[in-house]
DNA sequence: CTACATGCAAATGCTTTGCAACCTA
DNA sequence: TAGGTTGCAAAGCATTTGCATGTAG
């Protein structure tokens, strides 16, 4: 835990960012890392996440997600890879496929943009909710309401 | 301009729907939609604009883009293709690329998730915002603040 | 006429920020 | 002990929603 910069290394920032490297596969929103942490800072503020996630990420130790929505996820592999999203719950996870560059090949000379990276996210259903999804259509099983 | 199930045609709708594809090569955002839709409809809201965008979205007319940072983009031609976004200041183009349906094979049996798609975006700098960058590298010429 | 739609304003959800007290290096 | 950091609360920003009124079919 080296101090980098003008940062300090705080409690706060030290659980913060082992909250966030705690699973590699799965990647939580600034509330949930709150929740998470809460339990070993139950006086941490919300405020106080935000602005240490943000910090984390400039400094190269995790990265920020923009998926679709509106919710940023946070991961704590700050490496270059993609990401597959639970259209019906929000669930993130790693998408275990190699970065394409040649992919940005195929617009040089077709676009007036200076081209500089791309980002590629997976849709689709997590385990919970394709079964789920499967009940749901299912004939034989009789449904009952929750 | 037919009415589609329970819903009406009225003039908000139809100047909305006009504005929006104006231009299939660039993307508005709503308070864009909303700027140009009021130099003919003066007394609209910007309520109702999101209302309509919403609507026309999910009639197939147009599509919502969800792309990287907060604010939604729209797109007046409703079939799949990627875009490239400005960094430097969020302009939004078509990306002349054909959609790349085997990107999702190689997830195949590598991920727990159910795959159903898959989105994709260039990031880049647009001509204005790429000539800017470049000026600010120039040792020659002279920068002035504005 | 009767739903659907509108304008207005208030509410929402996520994130950021101002400030005084507090701690780390 | 200086300056980054915290907790708290308020503000910000894009978007959504409740409600009384308006209007398309």
């Amino acid at each position: 835990m080296i101090p980098v910069g003008k940062y300090r290394m705080t409690q706060q920032r030290k659980v913060i960012l082992a909250a966030v490297q705690r699973d590699l596969e799965r990647h939580m929103t600034a509330d949930e890392i709150y929740e998470a942490v809460r339990r070993k800072l139950p006086r941490i503020s919300l405020g106080t996440v935000y602005r240490n996630l943000e910090i984390l990420a400039e400094l190269g130790a995790i990265q920020k997600l923009e998926l679709t929505g509106s919710v940023k996820r946070f991961d704590g592999n700050p490496s270059r890879h993609y990401h597959i999203r639970c259209m019906h719950c929000g669930r993130v996870d790693n998408a275990p496929v190699a970065p394409l560059q040649q992919i940005e090949d195929k617009l040089y000379g077709a676009t007036v943009f200076t081209i500089i990276g791309h980002r590629l996210e997976f849709e689709g259903l997590c385990p919970r909710c394709s079964q789920e999804a499967a009940a749901d259509f299912s004939p034989i099983e009789e449904q009952t309401k929750d």
